[in-house]
DNA sequence: TTTTGTGTCAACAAAATTGTTAAATCTATT
DNA sequence: AATAGATTTAACAATTTTGTTGACACAAAA
């Protein structure tokens, strides 16, 4: 346990808080005291609970290339491999930030404007992460190797596949309860099930 | 245009703000103004935010058995037909209410006590689909018409496809915005797209 | 026409939430 | 130790949001 500075603290209470439960239901008192802190504290280091907001998302901006699939626009490796890897490491992303996703629409749904950086970001990401994936899929169905496909609709299954479980967790919870007892173990399965149908979608 | 009682004015502009931004974010004036009537109104007729929040979600209720996949639970139809006309009913029900799971999970998710009764009627209501699924797919693979499955993973899978869409919109229109401009056509695109996943996953 | 009850409004009050300040405290530097 | 600067605290102020009240209007019933 490394000694943290007040800024710090703050900031980890805040990331918690607003991902937890959102922006408008986040109080900066609750967030202070989380932190150990009193709430002046809050508004000496970020002015306002809207600054203090800005900088939580600045924090989280790298890991979007992530949330998006980003591994597709990789190296030349063979599609399926990289495929493989990708939803292996997304899994594994949404594992480690699990109210990421949910966070990010519900922000984005409530006040657009707040999220423009971020909309952006992932607009011009997803562009390239589509077109590498589109180039790829077509010079493997010219060699026989897969099945035509728009590369948007793929990459829409992938990210439902493997988001939705944890977007609507709360939801997927009352039907799969007891699977989810180990939560390692339901997303190795997961894995399993949406590699599995991705591979049936594009063998020939 | 038929007239409208003020009780009736409040509550549909409260469903509209609450589906639309939560009820964190909504605001008990901005829903008086968008029922045209004031803000002593809405309290003279339901008393607080919290009481006019229960009756939106109670107006709501009988819809979730449809965001569940309720059709799964009908007649003895042969799975493949029943899958198919669940896909299409699930997502008719999901272009007819399209923020209805975004909001549902995100109010689950801020303040669970508040959604006791609606997580109560999810679990015993999907519990019921998920027992009729699996029954019937137990039977179809021994008469070797169908792949040994798992139904909840099914389920898991069918939600997915189809709901994350909906949820996840603004991030969806960044990957697929040209595609979506036709909102009818896109969704006639991802209906055949989660059947042909579906089903190559259950054909033999 | 009086009465009675419901619905409406404007103005007010209370509560919750965010933001500020001045004085006190601590830390590092001279 | 004295100074300067940053940090902290408690008390306070401002703003926003929710909730209330009393006067008034209006329609139906006596």
């Amino acid at each position: 346990m490394t000694i943290q500075s007040t800024e710090n603290k703050i900031l980890v209470a805040a990331e918690k808080e607003f991902l937890r439960i959102g922006y408008a239901a986040a109080r900066t008192t609750t967030i202070a005291d989380a932190a150990g802190v009193t709430h002046a504290m809050l508004h000496y280091y970020f002015r306002t609970k809207e600054k203090l907001f800005e900088k939580v998302i600045e924090s989280k901006m790298e890991l979007i290339r992530d949330m998006m699939l980003g591994s597709l626009v990789a190296p030349d490796v063979p599609l399926f491999k990289k495929l493989e890897t990708a939803v292996s490491n997304h899994l594994a992303f949404l594992a480690a930030n699990p109210d990421l996703p949910r966070f990010f629409v519900n922000e984005i749904c409530t006040d657009p404007s707040k999220m423009e950086t971020v909309t952006e970001f992932i607009r011009t990401n997803a562009g390239k992460v589509s077109e590498a994936l589109q180039a790829q899929l077509d010079k493997e169905v010219s060699e026989g190797l897969c099945r035509k496909t728009d590369a948007r609709m793929l990459l829409l299954d992938i990210l439902s596949l493997n988001a939705f479980a944890f977007i609507a967790s709360p939801l997927v919870n009352l039907v799969c309860g007891d699977i989810m007892e180990n939560r390692d173990a339901f997303i190795e399965m997961r894995k399993k099930e949406t590699l599995d149908l991705i591979m049936r979608k594009l063998k020939p």
